[in-house]
DNA sequence: AAACAGGAACCAC
DNA sequence: GTGGTTCCTGTT
């Protein structure tokens, strides 16, 4: 992986196992859209826009320094995906899922971000999903400017944890208004420390995340696995469950035993099974 | 226009 | 600790 800087565009070269496609719409992060060019995101307090060309990546409004600070994580850069691939490959099933889910990234996403946002992914689907966290954005976050277009941030802490339910239901949030307040100020109060969480191992950081009104077991892994690193995270949805019933497990009783075959299974890359075997469902629309 | 899709809370047992 | 029911809203 090599590096330069053009003015405010970062172009990273020799990089493998990345395709943005993958990497944006695979339910993982709600907040990038194609714009014919490239994918244009809102991250932290800036937009930027990500160009893919086959083999180089352009990180258009971004520097050097916010590169090695903050991209090269956020993108996961440093993880070999190719060794990854290999040993998930000695399963057959999961061989066949690697090749529809090439290039896909667990990305580091902020944690307070990704809290929220899947408390708000709660029985909905990506797009709705999208389109609150969009309303909640130009609501509650601060607006930001790039290329003469207006953008907004996603909600501080203190912006939800102030927010009326009455005005976080007309953004689209339904019942989960309360859930969304609610966390805010156990957020805010310091009864939950985000910052603490990546430190710790998986079950102690899961069980914080589980004292969150809104935060059940699924919403709980894909926090830890999109923005804390567990990669031994193993989020159970719908999609999961049909395409786990269809390739491994005939009698399922609950979602409890697919997270505990998982766990056994895949072990520490049980997070990186599951977004191939996601991706590779829904392209097949396996159970449907 | 009624049915459906999608996780967590809540309440029985 | 398990099982069934209810919560919202956009889509079909």
């Amino acid at each position: 992986m090599q590096v330069r800087c053009n003015g405010n565009v970062v172009e990273v070269e020799s990089l493998t196992n990345f395709h943005p496609q993958h990497i944006f719409e695979c339910g993982q992060a709600f907040r990038w859209n194609w714009d014919g060019q490239g994918y244009v995101g809102v991250v932290a307090d800036k937009a930027v826009r990500t160009v893919w060309d086959g083999t180089k990546l352009f990180i258009e409004n971004a520097t050097r320094e916010d590169f090695h600070n903050f991209w090269c994580f956020y993108f996961d850069l440093e993880t070999n995906y190719g060794k990854i691939i290999d040993t998930l490959s000695e399963d057959p099933v999961l061989k066949e899922a690697v090749k529809y889910g090439w290039g896909i990234r667990i990305l580091n996403q902020d944690p307070w971000e990704t809290l929220i946002s899947f408390i708000i992914s709660a029985n909905n689907g990506i797009k709705r999903i999208k389109s609150i966290i969009e309303r909640l954005s130009n609501r509650y976050g601060e607006k930001i400017f790039y290329q003469d277009h207006e953008y907004y941030t996603f909600p501080s802490i203190d912006a939800l944890a102030s927010a009326h339910e009455k005005d976080l239901r007309e953004c689209g949030c339904g019942y989960r208004a309360p859930y969304i307040r609610k966390t805010a100020q156990l957020v805010q109060e310091g009864q939950i420390n985000l910052a603490a969480l990546r430190d710790m191992d998986y079950a102690e950081a899961k069980e914080q995340l589980l004292k969150c009104p809104g935060v059940g077991p699924k919403v709980a892994d894909c926090i830890l696995l999109f923005s804390l690193g567990k990669s031994q995270a193993f989020p159970v949805d719908v999609w999961i469950k049909r395409i786990m019933e269809t390739l491994y497990i005939d009698d399922i009783k609950n979602f409890k035993d697919i997270r505990e075959f998982a766990e056994n299974r895949f072990g520490s890359l049980a997070g990186y099974a599951q977004q191939y075997l996601f991706y590779y469902a829904r392209e097949k629309k396996i159970g449907k």
